[in-house]
DNA sequence: ACCTGAACACCGTTCAAGT
DNA sequence: ACCTGAACACCGTTCAAGT
């Protein structure tokens, strides 16, 4: 492939402690902070480049190309998934909310990457260890199994989605086109304020969503109330 | 604003019956055309030209540039989300499941424009209405006054997010990059099959995920078990 | 009023050239 | 081995020009 090699055997391995050159791990996390910045349209082989400090062609030597950098980042990120934090709940429900928040904190620390890492299948190696830690835990929590398969993708799909519509919504808000969320929530507090009705539970829900940590609270509850209601039927459709 | 007008006033208004030349509404569609066809990204002003048969430039004088068609089309597409088909449930907990399943129907129909459709707010003058219109849902079907204003945000982010993943893991596999979903998941059913445990339920999860409607039945199980789940107390933290 | 086409500053990538 | 810089085919947009 070309003269570089840019896809497997050994990055430089400098043997001096002097500035090493570019290197594949200050490229992606380069990429990265473009991305925070810019988003991922943003990301640009001269803005990368420059950021580096380098001739964008410089970065052709150790990835194979635009497409190449942001696999790497992807790839970085998605390793970090697997990264649960120490003190976990022994209640299998509780510890499935605790997997949730953890993929939920991953995915809201680089909203303009969520996307593209929600989309991406999970690397295939770890794939089947993770279907069975999901089903033994439905198991655990006293599903049965003929609703554990509706379940498994249920709760992978809303969950992922949870934060993905978050990140969606962060993004867009963060590049400033028109006003602010803040501005625009008031806004309709405003309108319903000044209706003759009793609007006073409207505007508490509006003041929930302003409020800090409104998110979390919802993320937690609504992913529980839903395990919770798959393990005991309440998925089911009303028998009319 | 510039020579032509690009937003505002009539468009052609053409007397006769002849070909019309080219219109507003001739070019979303065709811009909503090329987007699910090439993606977002793909949208080019000179590869909208082409599919309608004319110079690029032409296009700036009835829209304002690439924003503003992508936006028209946003806007066409919002528009369908208010537009519920005609025979509604009575019950609550199950209109708020059809109220879903049309948004998200409506998202995945063009799944590539589905990320931005759903991040953008709702236009300001329906917002106050809707945001009523769900809190007399929600007292009808029984939530308590002060769980609503945590349930409105937590329905509304967990039925859009689960659309958003389903449209933005379809646009990943749209894209044909590695192996297609079907052979990812058989290649790990396989895998689980090899091992000497038993992994029956792993294997039917699976199925489940390959089979039709299987995120159909997901989306309406999952909404309606949060739902009810919700309303009777179980998303809150177990009292150790 | 409506459309065309040259021009400009961007973009990713190739490729020959430097050290 | 590692980096540079010119070049090419794209992109959005401006602007003068056509009809």
């Amino acid at each position: 492939v070309s003269p570089g090699r840019a896809s497997g055997s050994k990055p430089p391995a400098k043997g001096r402690g002097r500035a090493a050159g570019l290197t594949r791990a200050a490229i992606v996390d380069a990429a990265l902070a473009v991305i925070d910045s810019h988003g991922v349209e943003g990301l640009t082989m001269r803005r990368l480049g420059q950021s580096l400090g380098v001739d964008p062609m410089a970065i052709y030597w150790h990835l194979d190309g635009k497409a190449a950098v942001l696999d790497a980042v992807v790839e970085q990120q998605a390793a970090r998934l697997g990264e649960l934090g120490a003190p976990l709940p022994t209640d299998p429900v509780e510890l499935m909310v605790a997997i949730g928040q953890h993929f939920r904190r991953v995915l809201l620390e680089h909203p303009n990457l969520a996307p593209i890492l929600a989309s991406r299948p999970l690397p295939q190696p770890d794939a089947p260890a993770l279907v069975t830690f999901g089903v033994s835990l439905l198991r655990a929590a006293g599903f049965s199994d003929e609703d554990i398969p509706l379940a498994t993708g249920a709760i992978a799909t809303f969950g992922l989605g949870f934060a993905l519509q978050e990140a969606a919504t962060a993004a867009h808000h963060a590049r400033e086109l028109g006003p602010s969320f803040q501005e625009q929530q008031e806004s309709v507090r405003a309108q319903l304020a000044a209706s003759d009705r009793d609007t006073s539970l409207e505007e508490a829900a509006i003041a929930h969503r302003l409020s800090d940590g409104a998110r979390d609270a919802e993320f937690e509850s609504g992913l529980r109330a839903m395990l919770h209601g798959l393990r005991i039927g309440l998925g089911r459709p009303p028998t009319s």
